[in-house]
DNA sequence: ATGTTTATTATTTTT
DNA sequence: TAATAAACAT
């Protein structure tokens, strides 16, 4: 009903919604419920306006975010939400590309390269190029090509742009990788945007068919769309111009992935007609939070101004406080965390606690344990990474696709057939020479007497084995379908009992094929071919699993970056220092600066009630030793008037953290709160009392961190695990 | 061919 | 610290 969908809408997010006609803006601060109004947009269109659902075309910047999209359509419009296309850029570009790919050459069947195999394809291509990757890091090679591909740049265009040795060098690399790359049948992440943009460009036919469908087109977090994205949208909505963006510059946090704050002014002068609307209306977080996010916001030169505001109480006043060390830090959160779960029956899942680089999720999982704190780490190991899966992928992509030299030379070897680096070297450069691909260089092993000649006598039976089992799974693959060949090439090649016998941690890494399995299930109904081809594209292209433990009741430890677009009740930041938060890496580079004070501003307005910023005067760089240099405390804190600063829990002295003097440490609070707990306080042997547990023997008391863990046997309640600094224990006196 | 030791080097990571 | 890669030994 179309009542319904604009009820609940404000005033401008109702003009968002309903301006459905031409190019739009939507600047859409922090919580001013973003989400609402494009799902809106789209069922309006849909219900009230009676556009086909086939004819809209939504796309977000991940796949969890295109999952909820489609989900929260799913409730406003049932099973016409399924007729959405919704996804990322590179998901609707692979599909493209999938379907009208071979325009320019490409296979049906063309595989994508995930950064693992990116990386080792450039450090094929550096080989060939002779260039020394102790000179030039392959990282930092591949790094400037994909910042090409960003700029739709491809070999050729690269090219002319040359202007410096290094350069110079990378081109050299480009045309190499690029003809692996080609060779391979294979595209990397900027490819699937690159070459979408020339299919479009240079054939007017397939540009024809999906200007055509798509009557309007949605963008979201278009402040980080780099150009070749934007390009590939502004050919989509070539035709009819329906195009509606939505993003705030001052929640860019991903220029080092080639997004382009620009593409948001090149929009204002492409679509001159555009009509802008702002969101400016914060429904998430208090006064104190917002009032405080804008003030450090405030101070980036580089943007325009957007005027935020909330109609929410003042709320909390945010709370900074100053720990020892991280490890100091990491149990300050983790008590307060506490209290408010007791105190205020705050859930431990309402909670997060953001950091800038992932190894200071370390010291605060380290407390979490210690106090026995539920916690949820986010994108800490991911699945598609593990050697396991990927080695059962290559598997199946060598299947799909013979010319994967990747993956072929991945398993080749795995498990052990006694096909080591050298029998691998010659089979390359005997296929590059015959110019075939290694599989097919393999099948003729048995026949070519000359090339069989190369190879060392035992290593040859071991290739022809190996391919004849490729052989056989790429003939069952026309029959089975994805879980059954999966199953098939688990026991041919050995794996599974390689896996279970021979190495580590066997049973939980089988465990991970397992999942792995489970995940293709759902590939079955689309039999053998078809199946297979769309598993492995969404293997690569959804390397996040987010099937994690949403039911549990647990914090969230996340970096910043993984935060935009999540709330929590309460967020605490720590690592407010410089070096940190500015990271040292973007001290010099005024630009940088921004972006980390962006980034700031981002976690910030996570939070709902409660805010904390925490910093550590001492921290301890990747396990060098014991000290660390003392910390000046970060800049973007001067940023935050101090009336909206508490002093720091438990502290007598009112805190100068917000100070404009933050290099006098003297002015500088301690937070006692993270004072150091007693010295050992009991010895095995030691009875004790506990309010709840009763009497009991200490079996033993170590230290942890700054606490003593103290292990009790209770008589009647068993065996417990406790912190001293927490645990109601009071020592009981043997004797008189 | 494969296992072991030492050297090296470290942001962020939606795809 | 810890992860990976190159060098080295078996």
């Amino acid at each position: 009903m179309p009542v319904d969908i604009l009820d609940a809408l404000n005033p401008s997010q109702r003009q968002a919604v309903t301006a459905i006609e031409g190019p739009v803006l939507i600047v859409a601060g922090p919580g001013s419920g973003k989400t609402r109004v494009i799902v809106h947009r789209i069922a309006y269109l849909v219900d009230t306006v009676g556009v086909s659902p086939h004819r809209i075309c939504a796309v977000t910047f991940t796949n969890r975010a295109a999952r909820e999209m489609r989900a929260r359509l799913q409730a406003l419009l049932g099973s016409r939400a399924e007729q959405l296309t919704c996804g990322t850029f590179h998901a609707l570009c692979a599909a493209i590309l999938r379907r009208d790919g071979e325009a320019i050459g490409l296979a049906h069947n063309y595989v994508i390269y995930d950064e693992e195999d990116q990386g080792t394809v450039i450090k094929q291509a550096m080989e060939e190029a002779k260039v020394d990757p102790r000179r030039f890091p392959p990282h930092a090679v591949h790094e400037a090509i994909s910042a090409a591909k960003a700029q739709l740049l491809d070999v050729e265009g690269f090219r002319l742009r040359v202007g410096s040795y290094y350069d110079e060098v990378v081109l050299r690399v480009y045309e190499r990788y690029q003809a692996l790359l080609v060779a391979g049948q294979a595209v990397d992440f900027d490819d699937l945007l690159l070459k979408t943009f020339v299919l479009l460009r240079d054939h007017a036919d397939v540009l024809e068919k999906y200007q055509g469908r798509y009557l309007h087109l949605l963008i979201d977090e278009f402040q980080d769309t780099n150009v070749a994205q934007y390009q590939i949208a502004r050919q989509l909505a070539g035709k009819y111009r329906n195009i509606c963006v939505v993003g705030d510059p001052d929640q860019s946090i991903y220029s080092w992935r080639h997004a382009d704050l620009r593409n948001i002014l090149s929009f204002q002068k492409d679509y001159a007609d555009c009509r802008v609307v702002h969101l400016g209306e914060n429904y998430r977080s208090t006064q104190t939070i917002v009032a405080a996010a804008q003030k450090v916001i405030a101070t980036n030169r580089q943007r325009l101004e957007n005027p935020l505001h909330t109609s929410k109480g003042q709320g909390a006043p945010i709370v900074a406080a100053e720990a020892y060390n991280e490890e100091e830090e990491a149990n300050w959160v983790v008590r307060e965390l506490d209290r408010l779960h007791r105190q205020e029956r705050v859930p431990y899942s309402a909670c997060a606690a953001m950091y800038r680089v992932n190894a200071q999720s370390r010291a605060l999982e380290e407390a979490c344990l210690r106090y026995g704190i539920p916690y949820h780490l986010v994108g800490a190991l991911r699945f598609y990474h593990r050697k396991e899966v990927k080695d059962v992928v290559a598997y199946l992509r060598l299947v799909a696709n013979p010319a994967d030299e990747v993956s072929l030379l991945r398993v080749l070897n795995v498990p052990p057939r006694g096909i080591g680096q050298k029998t691998q070297d010659q089979l390359v450069r005997w296929a590059r020479g015959q110019g075939v691909s290694a599989l097919d260089a393999l099948g003729r092993l048995s026949s070519d007497e000359q090339g069989a000649a190369l190879i060392p006598s035992s290593g040859r039976a071991a290739l022809l084995r190996f391919h004849a089992m490729v052989q056989e799974l790429r003939q069952a693959a026309e029959r089975l379908d994805v879980v059954a060949l999966m199953d098939l090439l688990l026991e041919r090649a050995g794996y599974r009992q390689w896996l279970l016998e021979e190495t580590e941690d066997g049973q939980e890494r089988w465990e991970n094929i397992t999942e792995l399995r489970g995940t293709a299930e759902d590939f079955r109904r689309l039999g053998p071919q078809e199946g297979l081809a769309a598993f492995l594209e969404g293997v690569a292209l959804v390397s996040d699993q987010d099937n994690a433990e949403a039911d549990r009741d647990a914090m969230t430890l996340i970096t910043l970056h993984q935060a935009k677009g999540l709330e929590f009740p309460a967020v605490f930041i720590v690592g407010l220092e410089e070096g940190l938060l500015p990271h040292s890496r973007s001290l010099d580079d005024p630009a940088q600066l921004e972006e980390e004070r962006r980034l700031f501003y981002v976690g910030m307005t996570r939070a709902k009630e409660r805010l904390y910023l925490l910093r550590a005067f001492r921290r301890r760089f990747r396990g060098s030793g014991m000290p660390g240099e003392p910390n000046t405390p970060s800049r973007f804190l001067r940023d935050i008037p101090s009336n909206l600063i508490a002093m720091p829990l438990g502290s007598g002295a009112p805190s100068l953290i917000a100070s404009r003097r933050p290099r006098d440490e003297a002015a500088v609070t301690p937070a006692t709160q993270a004072a150091p707990p007693p010295r050992p306080p009991l010895k095995t042997g030691d009875r004790v009392r506990h309010a709840k547990f009763g009497e009991g023997i200490v079996v033993s008391c170590t230290r942890s961190g700054g606490d003593h863990e103290v292990t009790v046997a209770f008589q009647g309640a068993g065996v417990k695990r406790l912190l001293y600094s927490l645990a109601p224990l009071e020592k009981v006196e043997m004797h008189p």
